[in-house]
DNA sequence: GAAAGGGCGGCAAGCCCTTGCCATGTGTTT
DNA sequence: AAACACATGGCAAGGGCTTGCCGCCCTTTC
């Protein structure tokens, strides 16, 4: 025996299909007496809807995609998460798909949703503004960790937030920071490569980029060997995992943290606070990235008028201070 | 213009729909010439065939869900890594769903997608056994980090991994041990206790369960302190996490690792090696878990016989050894 | 050269719903 | 009492695809 139809239950309650249909997604359009007699039938025969047959139809499918740059990178995953979250408490589906670190494979992953899923988050594209802009013209789309002019999107503070890192730096004595860039064509790096230099000129700092790096522990090693050949006595990593290995080089090039080099990083990830020392970081509410991009999302899926301008939702950041940084050294 | 259908594509090629049909999914009944003119029609039009209805005749979706238990538990993320990986190399599509530790939203959620995907992979399920059978009964279903007698599974090898780290422990001449479990009706938390119990008394060594307690950083103080009334001088944590907040309690109350006693964990987490002291741990690739998982939902969705047997897929797991393990002190 | 077989394409019946439009019945207004 | 508005339910046309079955034609076989 099959699972029951809209057939089934229309029979078992005496009504057209179409009165099923509407009691399960048009609850006003159907008398009080009628529904609950519907729904009470569909109940006791197990009738679920097929989303399918429905999606086929009506064209939603409560289903979103979340799309990430790179699913290996742990940061991602508490975005994932307060994504999820937040799409579950709509009794929507999260789908979750990985770029790779490619726009290639990002596009084709899209594309291939495109027809099953009501919209997109995509956290850290790396897709170029004229593939978003056309993407967002057919689809709903927020980004996350990216803006891109009249796409909704929603990051997390870095100017502000760097700023508060560069003058902690600044206050400590530093006079030359070097920011150890992410990935080349990453927004988030780009932004945050701007936000120091300029907050640096303001404090009368000089500020340096290298890079880019692959943001990871491995290859912190090298970013701390090219770094230390500038002289600079403040290292900026594009992220906690870049600063934790830079952290292990310099421990095993005996260079002292924080008394002759500070390292600060981004992200706040759980091991920042364990490794040794203890990591100065830019930490934020990932979760909550991923909650309001959902919910960005779900206002954008809704039917009805769009607002006229693209929400650019900046969720706050705050330095976390540890042991990672210190007083510049004396100058000798 | 809306996006073309498979009749558009017929018309272009000058054949039936059918063929188009056939061309898409069953390559090998058209004829290679007049599948490769679909094709270039297709490509030319920007065909993508239109998923529901694909999904709505063959029952099949090419989406299989994972329901994890705990999303917040950084654990899994490897285990939906890899499912993701081997999911994309064979053109599925993953959908993430958390049960948020309880047997019923467990329920629900499968209930809910069990129209629009092809099976589940259910990590560290909380689900009774009869349930798990049952819906095996009507779907495919892949166990993770969880063995049910006649249901697919893939599990790291506990009971040689446990072995082995009592019997490191024995070797370093403790004579008791304790294990701080995880939650009640976790599988994983039996089988973890029943091994360690079994070794211990291979060994000649005490073992005492403690808890349950939730397997998080915050919740290693209690256990710390309830593990420390036993005069114990091994624990065994139910994870790293558990097990770095015992370290933490332990560190507060000026008890030493590993020289008044010793601490492992178990998955091997990124923090465990930056913690300190380092955690020695039961390591295993975790992301391995869930592509296996994947592989063996992929073989179950295959039509053709299924062998006899559900498969039980046990992967190796690995001792860490690190810095909070050491010889038990001298008796006083 | 006739019969048998295989390869390939087409027909048409679904799969299970949503929704625009119409029909009916009831209550309200003038 | 006529005219109307509104609430409610039904009809039927899809939505875009898969697949069992049939039939055609070209090979092969004896």
């Amino acid at each position: 025996m099959s699972r029951p139809t809209i057939f089934d239950v229309a029979r078992g309650a005496g009504v057209a299909i179409s009165t099923v249909s509407r009691a399960f997604s048009n609850p006003q359009r159907v008398a009080e007496e009628t529904r609950e007699r519907i729904l009470r039938v569909a109940e006791e025969l197990g009738y679920v809807p097929n989303p399918h047959a429905r999606a086929l139809t009506s064209r939603r499918t409560e289903t979103i995609a979340m799309v990430v740059s790179d699913i290996t990178n742990p940061h991602f995953f508490e975005i994932i998460r307060g994504a999820e979250m937040r799409a579950k408490a709509s009794r929507f589906t999260l789908v979750l798909v990985n770029a790779e670190e490619s726009a290639r494979i990002e596009m084709e992953q899209i594309a291939r949703l495109a027809r099953s899923v009501d919209g997109f988050l995509l956290a850290a594209s790396r897709l170029p503004d004229e593939d978003l802009l056309q993407l967002a013209g057919t689809h709903s789309v927020v980004m996350v960790n990216r803006q891109v002019q009249g796409i909704p999107s929603v990051i997390l503070d870095q100017k502000e937030g760097c700023r508060q890192l560069v003058v902690h730096l600044a206050s400590l004595g530093h006079s030359s920071v070097v920011y150890l860039s992410g990935p080349r064509n990453s927004w988030i790096a780009a932004s945050r490569w701007q936000a120091i230099r300029d907050s640096a000129a303001a404090c009368g700092m000089s500020a340096l980029r290298m890079g880019p790096y692959t943001p990871t522990v491995s290859h912190g090693g090298a970013a701390a060997d090219a770094a230390l050949t500038t002289g600079a006595t403040a290292l900026i990593a594009h992220n906690d995992l870049l600063a934790i290995g830079v952290l292990r080089r310099l421990a095993a090039r005996s260079v002292r943290v924080p008394e002759d080099v500070s390292v600060a990083g981004f992200d706040n990830i759980f091991a920042a606070d364990l490794c040794s020392p203890s990591l100065t970081t830019l930490s934020g509410v990932h979760a909550d990235l991923g909650r309001s991009a959902v919910e960005l999302l779900l206002d954008g899926v809704a039917p009805g008028p769009r607002t006229g301008e693209a929400p650019r939702l900046v969720l706050p950041s705050q330095l976390v201070l540890r042991s990672s940084t210190g007083p510049a050294p004396v100058a000798v």
